[in-house]
DNA sequence: ACAAGGATCCTCT
DNA sequence: GAGGATCCTTGTT
């Protein structure tokens, strides 16, 4: 399988993030593992975008599931997300950080000389790493050309916590369980939050 | 290890 | 006019 079919997608946003640790997002040369991701459930969760409503900087949350909302973070920082449920809904899944699988060279280029797994191991370095910009607003994400993911091996062990950076929430959304990480990677951002999830 | 502050600019009020 | 799904550097324990 060299791509994920588009309704992979257009389900429960928790279901896609999870199924996302373990994939490939690749663009050029460049490929990088998702070890970490977030989920944004729509208007209802006081934490995403589209709780204030539909705006110009949103629309592509609101649009088809597997295409990708980027936008600028604190002025200077690109974000990717992928949107998620039925269209509509106004959800999406946040990588918030990955393993360079290759590319490392032009990964290092972008990112001051870094190869270690602190390459990617944020939004907005993953961003950086992967040379995204607002351009890949509304892209599709289940592609065969271009930036694209891939389907791969499901994390042995997932950590789960609390979401980054969402103090600005109502407390129930601020502390629910919707950040993701896969348990052995080394590219996970704080990793004291989140604990190792029971296996089944 | 951890804390603090600056960079930087678009979006929405 | 305020503030943000962040990153990096510098300084202190």
């Amino acid at each position: 399988m060299t791509h994920f079919a588009p309704t992979f997608f257009a389900r429960p946003t928790v279901e896609v993030a999870r199924g996302l640790l373990g994939a490939t997002l690749r663009h050029g040369d460049v490929a990088v593992r998702v070890t970490e991701v977030e989920a944004y459930l729509g208007p209802t969760d006081s934490a995403c975008h589209t709780s204030k409503g539909r705006t110009a900087r949103n629309a592509a949350m609101w649009g088809p599931p597997g295409r990708a909302y980027v936008y600028r973070c604190y002025g200077l920082h690109f974000l990717l997300n992928v949107v998620s449920d039925v269209e509509g809904t106004g959800a999406a899944v946040l990588v918030r950080a990955g393993e360079v699988l290759a590319g490392h060279d032009v990964v290092a280029s972008r990112r001051g000389g870094r190869r270690g797994s602190d390459a990617a191991d944020g939004p907005g370095k993953l961003a950086a790493a992967l040379a995204l910009d607002l351009s890949f607003n509304h892209h599709p994400l289940y592609g065969d050309a271009g930036l694209r993911l891939v389907p791969g091996p499901p994390p042995a062990g997932v950590l789960v916590g609390p979401r980054i950076g969402v103090d600005y929430a109502a407390p129930a959304d601020r502390d629910a369980p919707l950040r993701f990480a896969v348990a052995d990677s080394p590219a996970v951002s704080y990793r004291r939050l989140l604990t190792r999830e029971a296996s089944c």
